[in-house]
DNA sequence: GAGTGCGTGTATACGTTGTATACTACCGTG
DNA sequence: CACGGTAGTATACAACGTATACACGCACTC
């Protein structure tokens, strides 16, 4: 491929890192980069070896086989969405926070949306929010069965309407990613399209339909399914 | 492959079949069948194409190429999902039992589940469903903004719902697809052995968080999350 | 009927993929 | 200063998606 001494050098250059020494987490982080930039049907294993200057073979140190590697990436993405502390006094304010960050990281990071269809993809990251959900909420005075409830509610809406989004989108591929108002324009004018005898219901709601879908309503829509969960259960 | 006449009177013998001809559903129905069975890493053209005892290439007579036919396989789920014609009167039941339709339907396919955070895979039949969930509720009374608004928390708790399934499992190969029951004990257990210092409203949880990722509260909650909505809509 | 054009499936081939296996160079420890 | 384990390399292979060119048989005209 190159002569290895210089493949080393230059990784070695990168500031910080030792010996130009790879890990997981690195790998992670550049296979992330290409299926932001490319999708993930161009993460292979040689372009993410080129990108990191090293061998393919390199990768199979740190991880026993490609979709192990890809497991990993959703709780990447949803760790970068914990990072802040973020502390807001109210709790639905907050749950309404936290749930909004966790949609906005996934949405960073479209390519990855197919993973969330496999198994076994949260560790430890995804866990450490289920956590802290929780927590926040017995803390405020609500009982275990009632936290346990809104916190299923807020997080299968929240990963639903993600998934939504993805659903009727035109734009097939990556790159230019639209923004949700052009995402709902598209979308609008797709709806607004179809044949009116046969979708009479979806043409009229078109525009509405697109404020969904394209996530435009999001968090006015979990704010109400997190108001009608907590007018349930006694709190403070 | 094999000689070609005999290939063709193979398929030419199921009954009512013209000449043996393909079919773009044949060739649907047949991929969906080796996701059900192997998953879909393993839905392969040479593998689809034997299964139907033809020869690789024939599949793009059909299709522009695999990514086109796997995004048809949603739709086919879906459209299993609506055959039935269900009439339920009273209203909150009968969207009750169509959103547990569609949840139904996909989880019979679990293999299908990364093609839903693809983008495009929903086309008509999808789309019928939606103007069935519409066109009933307005029918009931409710207007068309309620009803959007129903239509979106209902659609997206659903898919979150069965993402988030798949989000825990444990049995990384479909195979012998773990029966909710089983799959809600092995999850009981993965939350229960978790560092109770490090996650301890999750392992204090542990048997209600199980209840909510297996899919055993979906139908409980799924209409707790209709009512709340009905709630807020006026209607007969 | 005899040609004939077109649609359906075939044969062959190529570049790319994931990864098994065997190797080499280096670094910290004795 | 040997030396064993660790990190990365070199090479190889079977399987993949699919481009291209071809063959066959049915539905037409004349």
């Amino acid at each position: 491929m190159r002569s290895p001494e210089s493949a080393a050098r230059e990784r070695a250059k990168e500031p910080g890192r030792r010996a130009g020494q790879l890990s997981r987490l690195e790998i992670q982080r550049a296979a992330l980069r290409i299926v932001d930039l490319a999708g993930l049907a161009e993460l292979t294993v040689r372009r993410l070896a080129q990108s990191l200057h090293v061998t393919p073979m390199a990768i199979y140190r740190y991880f026993p086989n490609k979709a192990a590697l890809e497991a990993t990436l959703v709780d990447l993405v949803v760790s970068d969405s914990a990072v802040t502390a973020h502390d807001t006094p109210e709790l639905r304010l907050w749950l309404l926070h936290t749930f909004a960050r966790m949609r906005h990281a996934l949405c960073r990071h479209p390519g990855i949306m197919p993973l969330l269809g496999t198994a076994s993809h949260s560790s430890g990251n995804a866990l450490a929010i289920v956590e802290q959900v929780l927590g926040r909420m017995r803390s405020h005075g609500i009982g275990s069965g009632d936290a346990t409830r809104l916190f299923y509610r807020a997080t299968a809406f929240t990963l639903g309407s993600v998934v939504m989004m993805d659903s009727v989108s035109l734009a097939h591929f990556v790159k230019p990613r639209p923004v949700q108002d052009e995402l709902r324009r598209q979308q609008r004018h797709g709806f607004a399209a179809l044949p009116k005898t046969e979708f009479p219901q979806v043409v009229a709601a078109s525009a509405a339909l697109a404020d969904c879908y394209s996530g435009k309503r999001f968090e006015q829509e979990l704010l109400g399914v997190i108001d009608d969960a907590l007018q349930a259960a006694p709190h403070s």
